[in-house]
DNA sequence: AATTATTGTGTAAAATAAACACATTCTTTC
DNA sequence: GAAAGAATGTGTTTATTTTACACAATAATT
């Protein structure tokens, strides 16, 4: 048994030689990158799918990916793609997880890297041209193709989380927003009922909002006041609290 | 600019066939899985490196780590080679980030997916073997090979939060612990100093550690009483806080 | 001018986290 | 075997954070 052990071991020790072989030969899998991209509009969060491009899944939505190239990060991958198809590149993107069984793709071995953005809807930059691509609503989204409903779910959980530990919330808003707009974002992100004035106190108590002296056009009753994010302050902010970002 | 823009998109939607091609020939790379392998031995936290394989790294160290087979998922590639290198399996392991700078390994392009894991250096089945493989002091890792320093910083921070959220560092711990091995692990873990009446208080009120009513024994000073992990309790409790698990 | 809907604000209670001291028990030393 | 040393084991008080909750002010609509 130690010797089995043992064996497997020194045989687990490979030369340069032959971890460039593997490298440059076998041993290789297609890699993707998946974008799960949401957005908010008329207090839903919504998030971003297109039309499968497999017959076999044709009838299912699928999430926005393509392979990695060559000469390219897989950060750089995952912009791309959003680029493409939204438009915008100055948006809130992060990696969750990567996703490798071996089975998960109809096409073959393709291991894929999950990553979350946010983006504003409102964005005048924003162009979804495609026909094949929709909002949907976050909350219900049912089967998808591949493994994509895994994904969406492990993104979407990550977004929950992230959002309770970060202001990245205000990704999804427009640049002015008032408070009742922000906490409707977080109640929908997060499906429950906040209470108002403990919302706004903790909100003003953070000290990263900036009142713009504005307030809101065309709403059915008494106007708020509109704010925005300021970042430089959250930066600042940022240091000073636990090193531990993530 | 638009037409330019919906130019990119265009082209970006593929056939079946397109992929399928795509991912049998071209587009691919090599994969691997890189191992932070943590333990706790002497009141420190440490972890497992070995000495790189590749001439040009020979003087520094590098995580455990191999490419991943064409028939192998990505967790179960990372409990080989846990397998391999130290004979345990039933660890505690989660996937934290996947690493694919272009240039990040002079062998060619490898995308590496990082895993973290936490063992019980004193588990009667650990054997290290190779005498390559070498114990670290986690809080004084200077430079590794490749990309590695920045993948355990990640996965070293990773652990620092999770530790915090959820009771993982038993893992770190021989089945039976006295309160002040607990306490010590987790100073070492977040390198601050806790105080031992809130601790003490803080992890009896979770409710999920048995007492053995068994005493340490040789230890030069009043011996503690020794506790065990209890995982079903654990379970079941986690089950009633957030449905938000990471 | 009256009604309606939502904004904007403060305080009290409850829960959680932090600070803190002394008696007890076993080991070691003299 | 008596005394000293070193760490265990325990409760209370204070500060901080979170939760619960009500009413006056403002703009839009009728």
């Amino acid at each position: 048994m130690a010797d089995a052990l043992n064996n497997s071991i020194l045989k687990s020790i490979k030369t340069f030689k032959t971890i460039q072989s593997e490298v440059q030969s076998i041993n290789r899998v297609a890699l993707s990158v998946d974008c799960v991209i949401f957005g908010f509009d008329e207090n839903k969060l919504k998030v971003l799918f297109i039309r499968s491009d497999l017959k076999k899944y044709q009838s299912k939505w699928s999430l926005l990916g393509d392979l990695v190239k060559p000469e390219e990060c897989l950060d750089t991958s995952a912009y791309r793609i959003l680029k493409q198809r939204t438009g915008l590149d100055d948006v809130y993107m992060e990696q969750v997880h990567t996703f490798g069984d071996v089975h998960r793709h109809p096409a073959g071995r393709v291991v894929t890297v999950a990553y979350c953005s946010l983006i504003n809807i409102q964005h005048h930059k924003l162009k979804i041209l495609d026909n094949e691509l929709h909002w949907h609503d976050a909350d219900s989204v049912s089967e998808l193709a591949f493994d994509h409903k895994e994904i969406f779910d492990t993104c979407f959980l990550r977004l929950q989380k992230r959002v309770q530990e970060h202001p990245l919330g205000f990704s999804l808003l427009p640049g002015k927003f008032s408070l009742r707009e922000l906490q409707n974002l977080y109640e929908a992100i997060l499906s429950i009922k906040l209470d108002r004035r403990n919302f706004r106190k903790k909100f003003f108590a953070m000290d990263f909002l900036v009142d713009l002296n504005e307030i809101e056009k065309n709403v059915p009753h008494r106007p708020g006041r509109l704010y925005k994010f300021d970042y430089d302050k959250y930066e600042k902010k940022k240091k000073k609290w636990s090193g531990i970002d993530f």
